[in-house]
DNA sequence: TTGCTATTTCTATAAGTATCGAACTACTTC
DNA sequence: GAAGTAGTTCGATACTTATAGAAATAGCAA
């Protein structure tokens, strides 16, 4: 039914997860089912703090309690672990740097034909969809969220090439950075 | 050189994710680099506190920063975060119910001649090698740590056979089992 | 140099919580 | 039923820490 996990789930994941005692606590439990007492003994602390502590990691879904003669023995329920390690490793994932962006074929080409090995541009393109291919590939030396001054700008797109003045005003015209009025500030556009 | 993570490592790398603020600020790196007011004003906190989180994260190894013109742009480690998740799926993988532990050929054989489809002990082999699997067979039934009253021995193992008192006898003699002398209690001995 | 800007560090405070011991509950055993 | 045992809940305390604001720092600009 309900797919995604809530913000404070994966809070509350960690946060149980992030004290010494429960994180031994599972290291313990990991190996085999244990009593409220002999987790205290293995930890040298109270019975009442260890109930606390599985209070806790019992809410996070991450140990259960079956009661076998007086006892209750806790055991980790592993597959609260090995789902949170899938969304950890989903997060990890799909995130890429800005350069390794997949290209397509055409955009490939038409940077082989106009830029050099090294990524600096020999000449323009006169047809504008050629153009702006160039134009984002000079892009992600600019980052998001930065208020560049003039020379800062000419400084990243002599990279580029010589005729830094020009590049920068077409960067403009075509709507992938702005220009401040007064004190010349420029700054990436946001796509989309 | 150092394989193994250490545990207050691991404390510290949930207990930086524990946090409600922290969590977004992951959040949001994971799509683009933030300068940190950028990071105040999207989470509607102060810059200081942003900065205190940042230093956190980046004591977890889970951010690192560069700074460009005046400005710090932090942006996410997504090794920290992978790598740890092969951590956690490492731990939740070897752990296995008892019960379901892998038989030897030899064993499985044992068991299908002298019990019953649901797991009775019909009668008792000569030979101690083919007893001992039997015992075996039955020692699953009891937990590690627990001191059972020998009315709940017997309760237990006359799942397995009617004549329970020489099978109790047998799990002591054989050393999976122990007994205490006054009250006559029972427990499982830990194995190796 | 002198000023400006983003960030960090410092200080204080408020909120949260790990811990223990004692009282209480639930269950087993006799 | 009475006695005993494991575990939970409660109350108090001490420790940690998230937070904001002020002061200090570092780097750029002019």
């Amino acid at each position: 039914m309900e797919r995604e996990k809530k913000m404070s789930d994966l809070v509350d994941f960690f946060k149980v997860l992030g004290e010494p005692n429960r994180l031994r606590i599972v290291g313990l439990l990991a190996q085999r089912a244990y009593t409220v007492e002999q987790l205290g003994a293995a930890l040298g602390v109270g019975v009442s703090t260890v109930s606390h502590h599985l209070t806790r990691l019992a809410g996070a879904g991450l140990v259960s309690a079956r009661s076998e003669s007086y006892y209750n023995l806790y055991s980790l329920k592993t597959d609260a672990l090995s789902d949170m390690a899938k969304t950890l490793l989903a997060q990890a994932q799909p995130v890429r740097p800005e350069s390794e962006q997949e290209l397509s074929d055409y955009d490939r080409k038409v940077l082989a034909t106009f830029t050099t090995a090294d990524g600096r541009i020999k000449t323009f393109p006169m047809q504008e969809r050629k153009f702006r291919v160039l134009l984002r590939h000079i892009l992600p030396s600019f980052s998001h969220g930065v208020r560049y001054t003039e020379k800062r700008v000419n400084e990243i797109l002599s990279k580029y090439n010589d005729d830094t003045a020009r590049l920068r005003r077409w960067l403009v015209d075509f709507g992938y950075m702005a220009r401040e009025g007064g004190g010349g500030k420029y700054w990436r556009v946001d796509e989309k």
